[in-house]
RNA sequence: GGGUCGGUGCCCGAGCGGCCAAUGGGAUCUGGCUGUAAACCAGACGGCUUUGCCUACGGGGGUUCAAAUCCCUCCCGGCCCA
């Protein structure tokens, strides 16, 4: 099985600038680069397709380079963005390039060990913010026609609609990107670039700066952007309630395994194949089982165990199934005291005191001063529609309802939830 | 700088003096059906001490018994001209 046959397997490959690439990388020995934007202190789930090609790279071979936009980052890119990007500001920004960079060293092989496909981590501020105005006019913004520039389709919508613009500022940033290819390839003997299909106009411009500079031919390939279903784009602001993050403290592994626990029938396949290092056999059997058996959801769950194995470890993702299976298949108030903890480990908690909780306190207050309800307005919407549950019974739909410790189990705990997802522990003092 | 069009709730977008917390769509949320899915169906969707009150239609000021709606001014954006 060689990467080729790989990657083709696994739908990973939307467009390329020639058929040999696929053929060379497969061979090894190639330096490729992927960058990463620093809009957050963190990557999420968006990212992760970037994360395992790097990672593919190198399992065959190749150095994979891993870009910091730390640069680029300052400008914004608003490749098919339908509004000016706010700026960033500095400081942000390199706190965010910082947590980024400590993510991705934990997913690629930065050890000596790897040799010549030893992983590179650089910060494209290095060289964007150095190079002088006239500089880069002259070096590369001399081989690009703004004809041309504006006739790329990921800027097109925002040059024809009639209510928000496109800054200067946004406009230059493929150049920056393009300068970033020319830099890694002079710098690092680095002759690919990946990325996602809405990056294939950035790229490309990159490629032709190569070319014009120095006379060697460089290479692209864009991977599919995953969407849902329902043709959203993945992991971006959508998923449950927010982004799905890889850093633990924004998003707890036990949230990200139920995240993609839930994942929907039609999607599943494909993010086997990008999410996961499975055998082409295990997918393949996986794909069956959905067809066979959808209600098992024995996909979902390789899926969620794969990608939380991957990125938090073992060990959690053991627990997140664990503790899933406890919240939603067996009664909860069976659960022994130390089990149970271990369950709600993730979930927020908070601690009350014991003569509180021994009057009662009004659901509606409750569910507020838990954070699951913005309002007490809406407090009292979850109560009447029958969303609240204590210890996973239905609390009755009155918005007077109010709940004490006789409930409680292990006489302390308290589980409360909103819906059919957002959890709490609430804890007697 | 000049002209012109526009800025409404999370987003899009109606309203153009009272019947407006503001039509409609999307998103989101809750419930039902299910498989902790999708689709579908029903409901909710500014806040509160909830038969009422408060805050909101870019900011400020004004006219009026009454303004998202009229006037002035400022700020921001699009387009055209210079």
């Amino acid at each position: 099985m060689n990467l080729r046959e790989d990657w083709q397997f696994r739908g990973l490959v939307h467009q390329t600038t020639d058929d040999t690439v696929l053929e060379r990388l497969s061979a090894g020995g190639l330096t490729g680069y992927i960058g990463f934007d620093p809009t957050a202190p963190s990557l999420h789930l968006g990212s992760l397709m970037q994360i395992c090609l790097l990672r593919r790279l190198q399992l065959a071979g190749n150095r994979p380079i891993a870009l910091a936009g730390g640069g680029t980052g300052l400008i914004g890119d608003p490749s098919f963005k339908d509004a000016e990007r706010p700026l960033l500001d500095a400081e942000r920004l390199a706190a965010n390039v910082e947590g980024i960079r400590e993510q991705l060293s934990q997913f690629l092989d930065f050890s000596a060990s790897a040799g010549a496909s030893k992983a590179l981590l650089v910060n494209n501020a290095d060289w964007l913010t150095t190079i002088s105005l006239t500089d880069f006019l002259r070096d590369v913004g001399k081989h690009f026609t703004v004809n041309q520039m504006i006739a790329k389709e990921a800027v097109r919508s925002r040059l024809e609609r009639d209510d928000v613009g496109l800054s200067f500022t946004e406009f230059s940033y493929m150049l920056l990107q393009a300068y970033d290819f020319l830099r890694l390839h002079q710098d690092y003997d680095c002759t690919l670039q990946l990325g996602g299909s809405d990056q294939w106009g950035n790229i490309v411009t990159g490629v032709e700066l190569v070319r014009k500079v120095t006379g060697h031919s460089v290479h692209a390939i864009t991977s599919p952007l995953l969407v849902n279903a329902d043709g959203k784009k993945m992991g971006k602001s959508e998923g449950t309630t927010q982004r799905v993050w890889l850093d633990a403290t924004m998003t707890s592994p036990f949230a990200m395994h139920q995240f993609l626990l839930n994942t929907d029938d039609a999607s599943t396949p494909s993010r086997l194949r990008c999410f996961t290092f499975l055998s082409h056999d295990e997918i393949r059997e996986l794909d069956e089982s959905i067809k066979s058996a959808p209600q098992e959801r024995r996909a979902q769950r390789a899926l969620a165990d794969a990608v939380v194995s991957f990125i938090h470890g073992e060990a959690a993702a053991r627990a997140a199934q664990r503790a899933g299976d406890a919240l939603f298949s067996e009664t909860i108030d069976e659960l022994d005291e130390a089990t149970l903890l271990a369950v709600m480990g993730d979930a927020p908690s908070s601690t009350w005191s014991r003569e509180e909780l021994g009057d009662g306190v009004s659901a509606t207050e409750m569910l507020v001063r838990c954070g699951l309800a913005k309002s007490r307005g809406e407090a009292r919407r979850f109560v009447e529609q029958g969303g609240v549950y204590v210890n996973n019974r239905r609390l009755a739909s009155d918005p007077e309802a109010t709940i004490d410790l006789s409930r409680a189990l292990h006489d302390r705990y308290l589980v409360l939830r909103r819906g059919r997802h957002e959890l709490h522990l609430v804890v007697a003092g």
